[in-house]
DNA sequence: CTGAAAGCGCTTACAG
DNA sequence: CTGAAAGCGCTTACAG
């Protein structure tokens, strides 16, 4: 009747704590998780050993038995182009803040990166793995909505970060990105633009963008201009496209004093094109982007740009998760913006 | 004897296929697997069963019979001081090659973000979470040998990041930083800079910069010039921290005509206090960073350094990990580095 | 406060 | 090729 001692091979289990204290497996259990039904001494003694011998409950164990993981998944969708080192600095934002906000609330995080064309690798849910599910980047918004609904029905807890808008099917957090985008034409009309090109997709299929694009266009017309579909040039959030819209907006010889870049990527291409063709900015063109990515305020000349609080956006997509998980009704949110002026767009003082 | 109907709100097991197929559990299981020794028509039925309940293998249950957990977990160490947007970038483009790799082979990728100085959140081994562990980010070398060493001794399969030197108890991956840090200081030398400032700590604490500092030293040596202490300022790898260093070293008036920055952002926290001094670069001080993150070609002017391959790193060390869990001995590695000549350091052609 | 027992949902010898 | 059975290591009613 002689347990073997726990060698250096296998990892000690609530068995191998019973044996050298004494107790019954269930008891130690109840010892380890600080169970009110255990007595402080039998407590103290079970976690000295558990301690002793490094012992760790095995979660594996633990989930299979109490049905849940204590793991969320960030479900990450980027472009087929993108390779290892150009990961949207915005994105590596939202992916510190989350990890920080599971990391306070006891969950462990699983990150999977993938491309928004291919089937979503969404499994963690269903095969337990994941407790829930948060979803980020940018991707065809209709594609999304179908996948969206299909996720909802199979009641999969997920959030996801983008564009709030009627009927959605799920929980989305995003930011106010029509008053952003109306922000930052208002103020380049302040600073004396009257002719301000749109970089950017602005349609359905990119809504974020779309509704950056209805903000510029509403604060044109309030200003009594008129929208030039010449000054609009399709980009995506990338500062090659970027560089690429803009070159191509030169080689049309459409005459324009300002620009309002959908993202922050696509505004430092774009000033590295108006740059290499040997144009000022501000004073002959200036330019505004979307983001505040970290690298806006160092870029040349620094970059007036629209705030997004990834912190705070991080938090509440963790808690509205985690509270969906709890089987609590929680609804999509709007996260204010703030206009962060820099040089890129100062032409007087 | 009715065996109740998967309801919407239970997710389906083996049991319910079973049943709906009319097979018993194990032979279920074994056509889920593709086992040969299950007949093909069995492994049709079974899995057209499996897709139509959207029945996926329940992890915690796989795991814990198999005994491993198919993810592997990333620690990220961070300074103290970082918040959310401000992840080095050179450490975001491993994230993503590491990633990729994990993907590759099917694994997992568990995340946490933690600071050096804490207590390792290390257990994500012990507690079965994860097979084995990848170690990446700066942080004092000493304090960390002693908590690798009892890695070592628990059996903790893990690998990391970083320098690669003599006595170590673990695996290490790390790019060659001596080489590279020399080839810095020849490629300045060349451009006829004389008096070549270092800023980085270069001390047993911090080996990676250590080692570049003494391929410096060593190129300086070579060309007959002697090492001024005056010239080598400390700083950590931020571009706040390079911007205090170069401000202080300004301020000492020492004379210098080029600059070896121990890593990218350190560089770049340079170049915005020289020029924010007015001064010119390459013209009168030449700049060189280290590791050629994304935005060092974006960077004003763009930024001779040196590259390390992400994409190889993190292959490299998933594949060793992956090794070390099968039960392999697999070695530390040194990754070749590659100069990148760009404006920064250019002062003739 | 403690213990004996059941069971979470799989995988895999063992037997046929 | 298939099935009955054991067991991975926990947690938690149930009984005392």
């Amino acid at each position: 009747m002689n347990h073997p001692v726990t060698s250096a091979k296998n990892k000690p289990t609530s068995i191998d704590i019973a044996y050298l204290t004494g107790f019954s497996q269930a008891t130690v259990s109840r010892a380890l998780r600080n169970s009110p039904l255990v007595s402080e001494a039998t407590r103290r003694k079970v976690q000295a050993v558990a301690r002793q011998l490094n012992y760790k409950v095995d979660k594996n164990a633990s989930n299979l038995r109490t049905q849940h993981s204590g793991t969320l998944a960030l479900l990450f969708f980027e472009d087929p182009t993108s390779d290892d080192s150009h990961i949207n600095p915005f994105f590596v934002s939202m992916l510190g803040s989350i990890t920080r906000a599971c990391t306070r609330h006891g969950y462990d995080l699983l990150i999977s990166f993938q491309q928004a064309s291919d089937d979503w690798h969404a499994d963690y849910a269903d095969s337990k793995k994941a407790d829930g599910i948060i979803l980020l980047g940018y991707g065809d918004y209709l594609t999304y909505c179908d996948k969206a609904r299909k996720l909802v029905e199979q009641g999969t807890h997920f959030v996801r970060w983008g564009a709030v808008l009627a009927d959605q099917p799920d929980t989305s957090i995003g930011c106010d990105n029509f008053s952003g985008g109306r922000s930052v034409a208002e103020h380049l009309l302040e600073q004396g633009c009257r002719r301000i090109a749109f970089l950017g997709e602005a349609s359905t299929h990119y809504p974020e963008f779309f509704e950056r694009y209805r903000g510029y266009t509403e604060a044109l017309v309030d200003a009594g201009l008129k929208v030039d579909d010449d000054l609009c040039e399709v980009a995506e959030s990338t500062e090659e496209s970027g560089y690429q819209a803009m070159t191509a907006l030169l080689e049309r010889k459409t005459r324009f004093d300002g620009v309002f870049a959908a993202s922050d990527l696509i505004a430092m291409g774009a000033m590295r094109a108006l740059e290499s063709r040997g144009m000022n900015i501000p004073e002959d063109v200036a330019v505004a982007g979307f983001d505040d990515v970290p690298g806006a305020g160092f870029a040349h000349p620094p970059l007036t740009t629209v705030r997004q609080d990834t912190s705070e956006a991080g938090t509440i997509l963790v808690e509205r998760l985690l509270g969906q998980i709890r089987g609590e009704r929680v609804d999509s949110a709007i996260l204010p913006t703030r206009l962060v002026v820099r040089k890129s767009s100062l032409r007087n003082g």
